[in-house]
DNA sequence: ACAAAAAAGCAACATAGTTGCAAAAATCTG
DNA sequence: CAGATTTTTGCAACTATGTTGCTTTTTTGT
């Protein structure tokens, strides 16, 4: 009865779930889907505007905090109160992520995308200091907006 | 007829103030103080809890924006939609703010500090990526929690 | 001390996030 | 693949967070 829209997409979306121990449901497909077919991260707003109608907020909420949980995506900070959520890349476990890439916020698209090939410096800390993550947030142009062609 | 509580500090508040061609306020003085009594930074909540019932909600959200715009204070990004500020170092100017140093939250006293003397490193980012602002966000442990007496 | 300008307070609203519980869907078992 | 169990969803109600317009109060400059 139902369409047989995007069978493939679909599939390659119950793999990850399944490997991390999650029951496979509607709104964790199309969930992990959006972030499969975006480049950049995902608030939660920008999910609620995606998916529409489709979904309770409330189970996005709850979504988006189970595959934090599981190691499917990591937050990334801002400071505008618009926490936003990219894939993981490598295996993260529940509980520990480790992420060495840097995060670039674009302030013209206003885009935040990850930057898997540029790791996290060493840093040189005050003694007493105890660094278990580090975060770097470089704002900037990317690369799609300094493109000359683009500039309107 | 009024007390004269405070008169070192409250003038000590007003000077940055006046330098930055803001009116000298009773709110202002008083959420500028909290900030220089404060090392770590503070949050929009924070600064509710702090100053208790002596000031509208919605005062305090125009003075962090105000501090903001003229340079007073910067906004430290976070993965808990709950952005922190705290006081500028040298002279920021309205609009530009130039800040090399790191920003270090503790994971255990859950207080955010600026390091300011760990400058942040230079990065090489992809082509056609520019960058204008680098934030590094480190998490641990801070000097005081991982000293041996505070373990409790 | 007074007028003009700026800021605070208030109210009403909009958005974001949380919790408990009942209905629905997914998984497991034979 | 049917039924029982577990998990997840949706709903409702609630709390917290952030915004806007307007009036009153405070600050500033003269």
């Amino acid at each position: 009865m139902a369409v047989r829209k995007q069978i493939e997409s679909s599939l390659s979306v119950q793999e990850p779930l399944k490997r991390k121990g999650l029951s496979v449901t509607d709104s964790r497909k199309k969930i992990l889907q959006l972030f499969m077919q975006q480049k950049g991260a995902l608030s939660h707003g920008d999910i609620e505007k995606k998916a529409g109608a489709t979904f309770d907020r409330v189970t996005i909420y709850r979504t988006l905090q189970t595959f934090l949980d599981k190691g499917i995506i990591h937050a990334i900070p801002s400071s505008d109160n618009a926490v936003r959520y990219a894939l993981c890349q490598d295996e993260c476990g529940p509980g520990h992520h480790h992420h060495q890439h840097i995060h670039f916020i674009c302030g013209r698209c206003k885009q935040t995308f990850c930057l898997d090939d540029i790791v996290t410096p060493d840093l040189h800390l005050p003694k007493g200091y105890q660094s278990q993550e580090i975060d770097v947030l470089v704002k900037g142009t990317c690369k799609q907006c300094s493109a000359p062609s683009k500039r309107a």
